[in-house]
DNA sequence: GTTAATATCTTGCGTCGCAAAATATATATT
DNA sequence: AATATATATTTTGCGACGCAAGATATTAAC
């Protein structure tokens, strides 16, 4: 195998930016929302997660707001127009990987002799 | 945009690997060959692919001999089996991301409002 | 004879997903 | 009441790999 996390470079950024398109959502939220979306395929740990979150709000793609919820400190992150066109982009782009891949294993099936 | 290079972490094996399971190439042949195959997409530089080629040597995944054309050199690369087995377990993974990115992104086209 | 294509090989950089750990509150168990 | 588990944010540092850049040498074109 390679790299386990080999095919999830930039895939982070795009189910982050999938799930913000339709809510503002915390942290924590983020990655419940897209394990789930992603069938559990995608369970990626805080530790990835937080860093895309500031270079997003660094980049302008997102912005954060602070909200109390009893003692506990809650960041919403909202997605901002910049971003749904970098969202585009990106996923552009990744299908455009993908179709370069079904191009070169065309006729070199993994079950064939 | 992320890094040019995000999206191919990864395929660039898969390509080495579909373009090997048809035919033995030597190094300058495989480059070659993947552009035509992916339809210009993947045009790896050479200071791509050596690597990967010494790194499919020594886990046996592909094996190399030498021939002498003129006075020049030409190292042709084999795809062992387990080269082939190899093969078939990172095209079902990365199908099974790109299958993740599918579901994620399902209803967040990036044309929609 | 000079340019361009062919061919192999090496060095080093930058990115990013992740493990691991630190910190703190909230809820459930016993 | 004490303990464990879930919730929640944040930081540090590692490792992998695609690539740019350059070194070296042969062959073909002009």
């Amino acid at each position: 195998m390679p790299n386990a996390d080999s095919f999830k470079r930039g895939t982070v950024e795009i189910a982050v930016l999938a799930v913000l398109r339709e809510e503002d959502l915390y942290g924590y939220q983020i990655v419940q929302r897209i394990a789930e979306k992603s069938d559990g395929f995608f369970t990626l740990p805080l530790g990835t997660l937080y860093p895309v979150l500031y270079r997003f709000v660094e980049s302008g793609y997102i912005s954060d707001r602070d909200e109390i919820v009893g003692k506990r400190l809650r960041k919403y992150y909202h997605l901002e127009a910049s971003g749904k066109d970098y969202y585009a982009a990106l996923l552009a782009e990744y299908r455009k990987t993908a179709r370069g891949v079904e191009l070169i294993t065309r006729g070199c099936e993994s079950d064939e002799t």
